[in-house]
DNA sequence: CTTGACTCCGTACTATGGTACGGCACCTAT
DNA sequence: ATAGGTGCCGTACCATAGTACGGAGTCAAG
C-alpha cells in the first residue's frame, strides 16, 4: 500500500493526529478513500497541511485559510489581494496597540525602578 | 441606601453585569456583603474595576491582573517590575512576529499586484 | 498468541474572556 | 394590581485552535 496513513501525514507537517482529524473536520483536508481499512494520504495533503501552517504563520485564521484554499490561484488574485490587505490593517492596527502599551509599560518600570518614594508606579497606573 | 448597585458599576467601567459577576468569580472583584437584598459598591469597587480594565488594556492577562491586585504598591515593587517585564518581553517577541508576517504579506501582495502571468505570488506562498 | 503500535470514531475537555438563559424575588411607576 | 426593570444565582454557551479519552478494530513482531 502506498501513500501516508494519518500519522506519517501529521509527523510530516509538524502536528499532531488530533490536528488533522480537526482540520478535516474544519474542511481544511480532505478525507481521502480507504483502500484497506485505513486512509492513504498523497503529496496533495502534504501540501495542503503545509499551506495551512504557512497561512497560519502569517496570522490568518483557519476560516480565511479555508477561503485561500478554495481560491483559484489563476483566477482570483484580486480576492486573495484583498484577503491579504486586510490581513495587513488588522496586522498594524494589533502592532500600534502593543507598541503603545509597551511604551507605557517601558516607562513605568523605569519610574518604578528608579524607586522614589510612595507607591509603586506600575501598580498606581491601572489604580485609578 | 448609598452605594451602587451592580448594574452601575458596570456601567461606570463600561462593561455588562455579567462581566462583573465573571471577574467576582475570577477573584478581582469582592462581593460585597448586602444590606438590602441587594450587594452594593463602592469607590473601592470602581477603582479596582478600572485598574482591571486599564491593565487589560496594557496586555495582562485576568490571572496576571489578580496578582497585580495581590500586590502591596509599597512592598512589592520588585515583583510589579518583575511582570512588567516579563510584559514587555512578551509584547516585543508578538510585534516581531506580526512585523515579520507583515512584510511577507506585503512583498507578496505587490508581486501579485503587478500582475505577471502564472498563479497568484499569495497563494503560491503558501502553497509549497 | 499476546503485546504494542497504529488507525478510526465520537465525544468531551482545555484555555481565555466573557455572554446568554431561565427562574425567582423585589421595587417602582402607571 | 400589574407590568417593566433590576438584582441574584447557577448553568450553559460562544469563538478559536486544538488536545485528550475511551473503545474497537487491524497489523506485525517477538
Amino acid at each position: 500500500m502506498n501513500g501516508l496513513t494519518i500519522g506519517k501525514l501529521a509527523a510530516k507537517g509538524g502536528v499532531g493526529v488530533e490536528t488533522i482529524r480537526y482540520y478535516q473536520r474544519r474542511g481544511l483536508l480532505t478525507e481521502p478513500a480507504r483502500g484497506d481499512g485505513v486512509r492513504r494520504y498523497g503529496d496533495e495533503d502534504v501540501r495542503r497541511l503545509r499551506f495551512v501552517r504557512s497561512a497560519q504563520s502569517a496570522g490568518f485564521t483557519l476560516e480565511e485559510i479555508g477561503e485561500l484554499l478554495g481560491l483559484d490561484a489563476v483566477d482570483d488574485r484580486a480576492r486573495a489581494r484583498e484577503l491579504a490587505r486586510a490581513r495587513i490593517a488588522a496586522i498594524d492596527l494589533k502592532i500600534e496597540e502593543l507598541q503603545a502599551a509597551r511604551a507605557s509599560l517601558s516607562r513605568l518600570t523605569k519610574d518604578c525602578a528608579k524607586g522614589g518614594a510612595g507607591p509603586c508606579p506600575i501598580i498606581a497606573a491601572f489604580d485609578h
